[in-house]
DNA sequence: ATCCTAATAAAGAATAATTCTTAAGAGGAA
DNA sequence: TTCCTCTTAAGAATTATTCTTTATTAGGAT
């Protein structure tokens, strides 16, 4: 059966392309709720996988932290600040795909990886 | 003042080094629980910080997931299995200092950065 | 068009992962 | 030895995310 489109998952989208680059699901959930205050946290978590599974917004992974959520959703990497957990953008080259570069695998199928940084900002 | 050498920090050592490499916080608290009950959770956390800072284990973060801890120190990457979870050691050569290769740094200061893998394990 | 069915979805409960708080204890100075 | 300060441990609390239950809706059958 085809999805749903709810107007949950809307407001999520939308808050994720408001709240601009790289919120997190706690602050896209206390957007959202101002102005739904019924929502539930768990269809923030569901839209926002269901979201970046679909390719409207991009997942951003930082080490040892809450994920973030982008609605740039080309490829680039990102600092997270270890001091206010904020993230920024990275203005680097793509590396080259480093899967091939694996020299034995053990019989592991590589899917994919992320490289992340971390630093401090300047606030 | 000088670093208390603790009990319990000797028995969360002993439990990374016995359990191989690449437990996470909560397989470390089991195995030091089973022979010493009354440690806590955060005494584990504690201890696996401040060993991971004094260079006796290594952290092991990845994408979306708790760490894990390592008591081989030397550099190398890791690949998470993302059906089990369990973390594995890749064959691969360093890659260059990737932050030499950063355009633009915007006032932020880079410490040091993951390279995170995903795959599938053949179990 | 209305009803039925099965799948999707929402909300909040539950779990997992980690940090924070409080109180106790070690070790040095007087 | 007694006091003081800093480190530490334990468990409470918080944060981040997934799971469970119940409601809703699309799509087909009538």
């Amino acid at each position: 059966m085809k999805r749903r489109n709810t107007i949950q998952r809307e407001l999520v989208l939308d808050a994720v392309k408001t709240l601009g680059n790289h919120a997190t699901a706690e602050e896209i959930y206390d957007w959202v709720k101002s102005n739904y205050p019924n929502i539930g946290k768990g269809t923030v978590y569901r839209n926002l996988n269901l979201l970046a599974e679909s390719g409207h917004i991009k997942r951003v992974s930082v080490l040892g932290g809450a994920d973030h959520f982008d609605h740039n959703t080309h490829d680039h990497y990102h600092v997270k600040c270890v001091t206010c957990n904020r993230v920024f953008d990275v203005e680097m080259d793509m590396v080259d795909n480093l899967i091939d570069t694996i020299k034995d695998t053990h019989g592991i199928l590589f899917l994919d990886y992320e490289i992340a940084f971390n630093g401090v900002c300047a606030d």
